[in-house]
DNA sequence: TTCATGTATTGAAGCGCTTCAGACAGTATC
DNA sequence: GATACTGTCTGAAGCGCTTCAATACATGAA
């Protein structure tokens, strides 16, 4: 089956040869039917069909046109939050009639701006980004590097780019203050991902709970920082707590470590909720679903990716009235068993 | 900051002028250094740095170079399956430094044909595809409309296509005898996803294993069949199940299923594996990590989508000689305390 | 000096498309 | 009958790049 390099071998010009008509007849017929008699059209769209022609979409962003691709930059591909805001971009995308390039930074600034070079070479119409690490401006460069329209995701900007985001540091003040609420009175905060963002801000948050419960964060917040995000990470996290005293109340930067650290507790015959109070980040749909079903912070996940994608279409609009815009979105703690104790099951909300 | 419409406004001309040479030396400085003379070369590398230039991928790929994009369409995004695919996939990608758009079918049949058609007209350098739903042949006409280059992902073809996929068939069959060796008489298969053809397969392989060992489907096979693939369908699927005579064992067609029938099992008062032996399909994180940790059926997510970029990048060289293959997979029992009678942990491989 | 032989560089054609200025009827207006 | 439209259609220019034939300039050999 001979093909040309680049798919279809039949061009415009094929078309406009077999309805008998110019290419620009074939173009407008296209673009601009209102231009084109009834009966010419109704030739150029047979021999359309006949000939199986696809417009060469390279071509046409070459003259000018919008592209239809989309970039999506994120930390990590597997990480459930990460690709149910995908599915979010992936369904924006689609409404708008286009479709999105899925890249993985794994949280490296270096591969990161490499892709958005590459999308940037690709002409795609903007691309959303979390931010690998913590740049410290160094991300705006990165970003006019790729000399594309950005909005970032999961990232709070100041005001002279377009994000939605979400409240990290208040997610994980819901998550310590309910652990303060329930009487812990020394807690432990087991982030992950070095240097990852997310997790520096949820640490932040429960810094703030602790003050603005006027305990002193020396000796009632018990900070532990792993290299990864995973259940093992968290198991290891556990182990290090239960070196020494064990606070009775954990807050996990995420569910799969709060899931690490259930697990190496209850091999240490540690019991959640009643020896210790179990709180994670993400509220992933195993939560709801564990042995000792998790309370955990609710994000919106959905919204985030949807919004973001909006934002971007918008922005790249070329619409010159365009101003940027900060959407930051509030998480929401599910309360479930793994937090309240003696099994009461204070479920605010079934998952 | 005026932009033009498809990013940064740099173009080879500018380059060019800024460099005192003509656009044909700058463009062979990029493509074939070896023509330029050391003093010019140094020339433009400067201008191409002082301008940030960014060759224009579109236009290259219109003067016949290959695409740096590859399309990947799967079912379903969130899967956790697919997504472990995608990120070998992307990683061979990356590592032939090319960019993978994501695409979800939902398992549709129209939406796939959509999507096909989609980046044929992007001019990716191909796809891989995981077939929605079963199309008797109508996935060649569907492929060929896209006009590009295809290799199947977790389906197996005749001889005329390449794809890699993973023998589920065989693996149901693992399972099914892993149940079957441990004494139960009379086990269960609860599958789900309309028509979804790797559950179609599982249901076979249950099959082929109750017929190997002489015993009647009629009487020692309970076929479910759920809408979904998720947690909650398999909660409805145990119900089903406990509305008549319970089965001793159960295989799940995916492990998200398993977690569902355990939840309503236990619910009722049933213990796993004591009164029933349960066994996924899957092997995602999880299944080493749930209440009792589960029996499933491993996939190599990762070869699979490895070796299916690396055979679409082969496929779509334009090498005359390519012959078309196929690549199956065989998945592997991992016996966990969900299945094995007692209590007794007979774990094979620790998860 | 004149050729041949390279090596460096250039300019233009062409990739597939859109669009814009014109051309060419066919009507309506004066 | 001349003029001005209006509705259709065409041809060519141009999007940013690669490549190929052609040119220009050295160099050494005859």
């Amino acid at each position: 089956m001979a093909r040309t390099q680049n798919g279809t071998g039949v061009r415009i010009q094929d078309v406009a040869a077999r309805a008998g008509v110019s290419v620009g007849t074939v173009s407008h017929t296209i673009n601009h039917p209102e231009l084109v008699s009834a009966r010419t059209r109704r030739a150029v769209e047979r021999a359309i069909k006949e000939l199986g022609f696809v417009p060469n979409q390279q071509a046409r962003v070459l003259t000018g046109a919008a592209s239809q691709v989309i970039g999506l930059v994120v930390l990590d591909v597997v990480s459930p939050f990460f690709m149910e805001a995908a599915r979010a971009v992936e369904r924006a995308a689609r409404e708008a009639g286009h479709v999105v390039i899925l890249c993985n930074s794994d949280n490296d600034p270096a591969r990161e701006s490499q892709l958005l070079q590459i999308l940037g070479a690709q002409r795609v119409r903007g691309a959303l980004l979390t931010p690998a690490r913590t740049g410290q401006g160094g991300d705006r460069a990165r970003i006019e590097a790729g000399h594309l329209p950005v909005v970032f995701l999961d990232y709070q900007t100041a005001g002279d780019d377009c994000s939605v985001s979400v409240d990290d540091v208040a997610g994980a003040r819901l998550a310590v203050e309910h652990l303060l609420e329930l009487g812990h009175e020394r807690v432990a905060f087991v982030g992950g991902g070095q240097g990852l963002r997310q997790h520096v801000q949820r640490a932040q948050g429960a810094r703030d709970a602790i003050l603005a419960a006027g305990l002193d964060p020396s000796t009632a917040l018990v900070e532990i920082t792993q290299d990864g995000l995973g259940i093992q990470d968290g198991v290891l996290a556990a182990e290090h707590l239960l070196e020494g005293e064990l606070p009775t109340g954990i807050f996990c930067g995420n569910d799969m470590m709060a899931f690490g650290v259930y697990r190496r507790l209850s091999r240490a015959g540690v019991k959640v909720p009643d020896d210790v109070a179990l709180v994670g980040y993400d509220d992933i749909d195993f939560a709801a679903d564990w042995v000792v079903p998790l309370t955990s912070v609710r994000q919106p996940t959905d919204q985030l990716g949807y919004l973001a994608a909006q934002l971007l279409f918008e922005h790249s609009a070329g619409d010159e009235a365009h101003v940027h815009r900060q959407t930051v979105l509030q998480p929401e703690l599910i309360v479930r068993s793994s937090s309240t104790r003696g099994g009461r099951t204070g479920v605010t909300i079934v998952g």
